[in-house]
DNA sequence: CATAAAAAATACCAATCGGTATATTTTCGT
DNA sequence: ACGAAAATATACCGATTGGTATTTTTTATG
């Protein structure tokens, strides 16, 4: 957050990343240009160059940047939760909360990416399914913990429960952002409530 | 389907759309480029131009080309079914029959389309949500009418019922076409079913 | 089978694309 | 406050973009 003691070129790396991040997140990789960037960031295209190696630099960079507002959300709000039927709610809840600042950016980076960079940027998709598979994974982690507890009933399969939870929240997501209707990310939220409710013992 | 009795630019007419229709849906409306289309097609520009007025005009036709796809099956699915309970599983069964030929199209197109054409391209962007608008009432229509012949339980939300059905299948389709798990949408399907059967009185 | 009309190919357009070499300005330690 | 180094701007590159005017080829009809 705070510039105190980074280089001019560590400021500016990060200013252009700032500027550029909603825009590759809303208008894709092969529908962002360089005039894009400098327009958004005033600055010239030599700056950028001197900055970044090219246009695929950056986008990773805004990738990862539109990522981060989310993930330390998530990852924040599980640790602060103590059972693991609340770290499950942890998702939920943080996705909620976080409804209006999602459309803001574009809608999620996991989806937008996976659906634009793909048969376009083969290094921005492979990152964007790396993704998805770490957040299977780390809820089949939960759902397994909470399964050995006895919080959860024993005979849940966790990833049928991961995958429904990531499917629901990036639908609704996708539907809410497409629509303009806050209600499809609310329902897809409160039934992935229900599932994780469904799953206590 | 038959060329019979079609004019030669009504033949090459539907030829270009044909071999266009899954680059567009692949590639996104900014990400596929007119020799995209000329090497798909093996025509030249002067004739892909002779046949429609602009690159526009192609991916819509593309956009409602990749769509009768499916929305053919549902329909005559729907109609074949008898009960209200049976026409809302209609939507299950079509895109469980369909899942190959989903991932062979390059994904769902109504979610392709509403991402990518999203800040690219405002015709095909309002173009998809009308599409969604017209399927979420399309099944809001079946539950209220399977609520009023004793179908299904009448504290049912139809609306909660249509949006919850509509984020999980396109959530599913998106997180199968990325990973190239299948048990996404499977799973998100089943999900579906799950939902329908509770309502049912 | 000739011929007019329709369709497709060729050749071109300005604008923009991502990217680079070089010149200018700004930063920052001494 | 000076000067080297770092950072930014300028000016350019070839390639490709969507699109058009014109020419050639193909189609269909009398």
């Amino acid at each position: 957050m705070s510039d105190a003691g980074l280089s001019k070129a560590e400021r500016t790396r990060r200013f252009i990343i700032e500027k550029s991040s909603p825009i590759f997140n809303k208008k894709g990789y092969a529908g962002t240009s360089l005039s894009d960037l400098t327009q958004a960031t005033g600055l010239t295209k030599g700056s950028i160059y001197g900055n970044f190696k090219n246009k695929d630099e950056v986008a990773v960079c805004a990738f990862h940047h539109n990522l981060s507002f989310i993930i330390e959300s998530l990852t924040s709000e599980i640790d602060k939760s103590r059972t693991y039927v609340d770290k499950l709610l942890a998702y939920p809840r943080v996705y909620r909360r976080n409804i209006k600042a999602m459309i803001a950016i574009g809608g999620c980076p996991i989806l937008n990416t996976v659906i634009d960079a793909d048969n376009t940027n083969d290094t921005l998709r492979s990152l964007a399914v790396d993704t998805i598979v770490d957040w299977k994974r780390a809820i089949v982690k939960l759902v397994y913990k909470g399964k050995k507890t006895g919080e959860l009933k024993p005979d849940t399969d966790e990833a049928v429960v991961a995958e429904n939870i990531i499917s629901l929240i990036e639908g609704g997501n996708a539907m809410t952002k497409a629509t303009g209707e806050e209600s499809y990310i609310l329902n897809a939220i409160g039934q992935t409530e229900n599932i994780i409710y469904s799953i206590v013992r």
